[in-house]
DNA sequence: CCATTGTCTTTCGCCTACAGTCTACGGCGC
DNA sequence: GCGCCGTAGACTGTAGGCGAAAGACAATGG
């Protein structure tokens, strides 16, 4: 037993610098998210290790891990290129992103309780304030956080980990449509807190379905 | 213009044992699903490097990739350990499996033309030969390829290798299961091929919907 | 003038070596 | 006898180095 008097769960934790590969993976992600590092660009290993201060090695496995998650292309003996986004792999992207969040949706009308949909009615209203105020990032950072917890309300950590990957990427692709579709989103988000709230698994698809597609509809008028 | 007298497509294309990383892998993917190397054991570099007759580094960066597709749990300082499936897990890649290829099943139907229709027949044909003749080994094989052909018809190259990560977890988990269930499961299989070939989205996905949920039905019957 | 070829530079793939960290075990004090 | 601490071993994390393959470019021959 402790018999210290430490508080219980207030111990800062000891705030260790993980692993090096991890630290490297996630400053990378956010150079490609950020259009910092453009599609099919060549990424030198020993370029991105001095830029970052280390050796090669993490470097190596930080762009393993990103080539799998479909970051980056590894050809062999020939380097790691930023993923270049196709016209068909982004719509293939979003056809599985409707199809993942849907599911969580129905997941989320099946399991939620009274605290779950207050919490989701808290981040509603936030997002929405913030649309109120032109503030775009907040509101597409609040839309993110309003997906997650109906990931989490799902309770199936296997599809909330695949939705999350495919939910970033889409959002990489479709980001100058996002932050298009400000209000009629969150308008569509009540409707579908609605649906989760009465535990109506049909209806909850149904507009999760209809919410992701209307992203789809969105990106295609654009073109025109 | 090539002037020598080479046979056109005949060339054998120098067949090059690819990158090590990649072999490494392979080999320890299959070492996994073999159950060689058991759930919750501890994999140590130097060992299966020296046993692999390489070094540490393409060992680490197999393990890296093996991590990121839920192979093995890689701690911090501590090393990579096969992954231990839990009941939960299971069952939510179940979920997740039975969604996916209910997607797949429903593409087909609305792109499947006479030609593929024809090669799903094939394929299972020689399946309810396999199941006739008890060979287990070539039916659970010809399973896997009719639904990888589902996939391709489907047309969607996220959906399909999302679902071939998916699937071949599943099929690790649920092996003892699988090899269980061979005759009702291809006449499920014709039905969907039918069901397919008319074009009938909502019968192809309920149909594949039905199929996969058999097997969940199965394992827990199993149980007790 | 164009195709071909040889060389040269760049960068990757893999190996080896060293430092940091965790675990296990044995000794020591209580 | 029980529990704590210190030390040793093992393994991971990181760095640096060497050989080899791929691409670029210029020189050469037709």
């Amino acid at each position: 037993m402790l018999s210290t008097g430490l508080p219980q769960g207030a111990v800062p934790k000891l705030e260790r610098p993980g692993p090096l590969r991890d630290r490297v993976y996630e400053a990378l992600l956010e150079l490609i998210t950020t259009r910092a590092l453009q599609p099919g660009q060549h990424l030198v290993e020993s370029e991105l290790a001095g830029h970052l201060g280390v050796s090669r090695q993490p470097v190596r496995e930080a762009l393993q891990r990103l080539s799998t998650e479909g970051w980056v292309d590894l050809r062999p003996a020939q380097g790691a290129f930023v993923h270049e986004p196709t016209e068909a792999e982004a719509d293939q992207l979003l056809t599985v992103r409707t199809l993942l969040e849907a599911e969580a949706a129905r997941l989320a009308a099946a399991n939620a309780g009274t605290a779950a949909i207050g919490a989701l009615e808290d981040l509603c209203a936030e997002g929405e304030r913030a649309v109120a105020a032109d503030d775009v990032d907040a509101a597409v950072a609040m839309n993110a956080r309003l997906h997650a917890k109906i990931m989490e309300l799902a309770g199936n950590t296997v599809l909330a980990e695949l939705a999350a990957q495919v939910d970033r990427r889409v959002r990489w692709y479709y980001t100058p449509v996002a932050r298009q579709r400000g209000r009629q989103s969150w308008i569509e988000h009540r409707e579908l807190i609605a649906a989760i709230a009465e535990g109506d698994e049909q209806r909850a698809t149904a507009v999760m379905r209809a919410h992701t597609e209307h992203t789809r509809q969105m990106y295609h008028d654009r073109e025109k």
